[in-house]
DNA sequence: AGTTGCCTTGAAACCGGTTTCACGATAGAG
DNA sequence: CTCTATCGTGAAACCGGTTTCAAGGCAACT
């Protein structure tokens, strides 16, 4: 933090007899400069307390520095856990991202995206959403753009996603292998791609067990608390017979376990649950929640180092990130 | 999203049959230009699917339409909320957010202020954090600066902060009227400024009601839920008798409950339970935790509005944000 | 000693806007 | 019917960097 009226290029080349050229040069390591120059810009910039003004440099030199990241539902875990993992990524890396809110919304979405190439910046991050796959290849030619958090065919390289439908099949075995065979399906928002393909793995799991497959066992809700509660209520009320639940996340399987509980069923002793994210409440749940990890932060600075790699022409690998099954005490044998 | 070699102004001068002037003016609308040049240069503008540079703009203009949000803990739900506030408050206003994260570390603090410093921010938007006043008062006589959930004294008028000691004595007088007199506090970080008043509201609810203050039930940790296992478990290991817990946030509370639960101590049938944010899971806990509610997400709007104002050097009020005590099941009265 | 070629360096063009300034036209005032 | 404000407009300067280009200096090579 430094006086008033920012100090600029020509000012160091006055201040240490070069010009701006020079000054430039070892601002940016382009060229060998000579190492009294170099030392005395150095100096200058020192006393004179330099900071580039990052806006004239976006201008000549056609990059921003600035990478812009669409994300979804900020203050939910799972999409902030994400956004947390890009920061991390990006530190250190000299990109600073610039976050917009797409909310799901199409409309929305591509409004941000617009505001993001009039700030020009250099890459894009895009967090799930809803844009239509020929507007991303369109994207995609115009500037280095990587998904997280959502499938898009033809993007294999530029798209860091976990599998959905083997972490659906694994959290239904789980439950499975515990002498469950009447498991409740709290399904999340119906044409969310997520809540599609963990639905197809549970289905999948219970196809290879041989188990009858029971319509009256899914619940569509969305999300939120309040969807978990609901859908045991209208499970009970409906008279259906469940020993256990298979929620759309964390968040799902609180408010299940809590209307659950209203009714007097016990986890895990009457009813099994399961969970989907790991979020950080859920090891202090009572009792602390079995639920698939999904390496989201993890994710978020794969992506962002992904992005730089790809920014730069760089070769980079997208490590394959498991959802891993994390056994805590939620979860009973079926007697 | 439009063709490749982005389009100028001067692209639009040209359509339009214009000079770059007036394609600026009517852009800015900062003069006055004839009707039909006006709707010349505005369907250019549209054929031609222009997006202003916005780092010309800023060089030029010296604006940069982009405000530096310093947050810290990205990942924590009241930090997240507070964001998500102030994403909320921002759109539609033209500026865009940009976030750094300072990780409560005043080094980093410093460090990631001086490149918003270097990005030519408009504003400055300070959530909590630990620099020094002396410099605060410095950053603020170059740049609009709001600080958002952290007291600072001189400050009055830039300053969004909830009462922390009314808030302590609030939910301590809670439990008290409940016929406790035996409150554990589990306090949070020690130097953290919100811990230290809300344990002065604490000893304040405490002294009016003419309770022996005892430090044993005083337990200095953190802000995670593991704290809250630790603190309980060291209550009961030192044979400390308590029947009321007001935890440091909801997180510490999910933890305390966890391990009252191992001790197979019920809430509230044996202990009470107050938290601290009233975070989205808090409403689910079982029992649905009584907590004292902070307005996060109104604090980032009001904070992104304000800032917003204070750059155009408008005039506004800073409403005063109250903390509430949100009553669920996890209190009880004392037999 | 004369060339050639590399290295370092400054001058100047350029990036895409905003803003000042001056000028011509138009309109209102005397 | 002039004289003077007012309005609309284009030319040009400017914002603070990067990059191209050409030139000067010096070492190496013939």
């Amino acid at each position: 933090m430094q006086q008033k009226g920012e100090t600029t290029i020509q000012d160091i080349a006055d201040h240490a007899q070069v010009s701006k050229s020079t000054v430039s040069r070892v601002l940016n390591k382009s060229t060998a400069v000579n190492k009294d120059k170099r030392t005395a810009v150095l100096a200058a910039m020192k006393t004179l307390g330099f900071e580039p003004n990052l806006a004239a440099r976006s201008l000549a030199g056609g990059r921003s520095m600035t990478l812009g990241v669409l994300t979804q539902n900020i203050g939910s875990p799972f999409y902030d856990a994400l956004a947390q993992g890009v920061i991390h990524g990006l530190a250190g890396s000299g990109y600073s991202p610039i976050f917009v809110d797409g909310q799901w919304q199409q409309s929305t979405e591509i409004e941000s995206i617009r505001t993001l190439i009039g700030r020009r910046v250099d890459g894009l991050l895009l967090i799930g959403g809803d844009v239509p796959v020929e507007q991303l290849n369109q994207l995609r030619e115009r500037l280095p753009t990587i998904v997280v958090a959502r499938e898009v065919v033809g993007w294999e390289n530029q798209c860091i996603h976990v599998d959905n439908v083997q972490a659906g099949y694994e959290a239904t075995k789980h439950l499975i292998d515990f002498g469950h065979q009447r498991i409740a399906l709290l399904r999340g928002i119906k044409e969310h791609p997520d809540a599609i393909q963990r639905f197809e793995g549970y289905a999948k799991a219970l196809t290879e067990a041989g188990i009858e497959f029971d319509t009256d066992l899914i619940y569509q809700g969305d999300f939120s608390g309040q969807s978990g509660v609901m859908a045991v209520n209208s499970l009970i009320s409906r008279g259906i017979h469940f020993t256990a639940i298979f929620a759309a996340n964390d968040m799902v399987a609180f408010g299940a376990r809590l209307a659950l509980s209203r009714h007097g069923m016990r986890v895990p002793e009457d009813i099994s649950l399961v969970g989907f994210d790991d979020q950080a409440e859920s090891a202090f749940a009572t009792p602390p929640l079995t639920t698939m990890k999904q390496p989201a932060v993890e994710m978020g600075t794969a992506a962002a180092n992904a992005l730089v790699k790809l920014i730069h022409d760089e070769q980079y690998e997208l490590a394959s990130l498991p959802v891993e099954l994390q056994r805590r005490e939620s979860v009973a044998r079926l007697r």
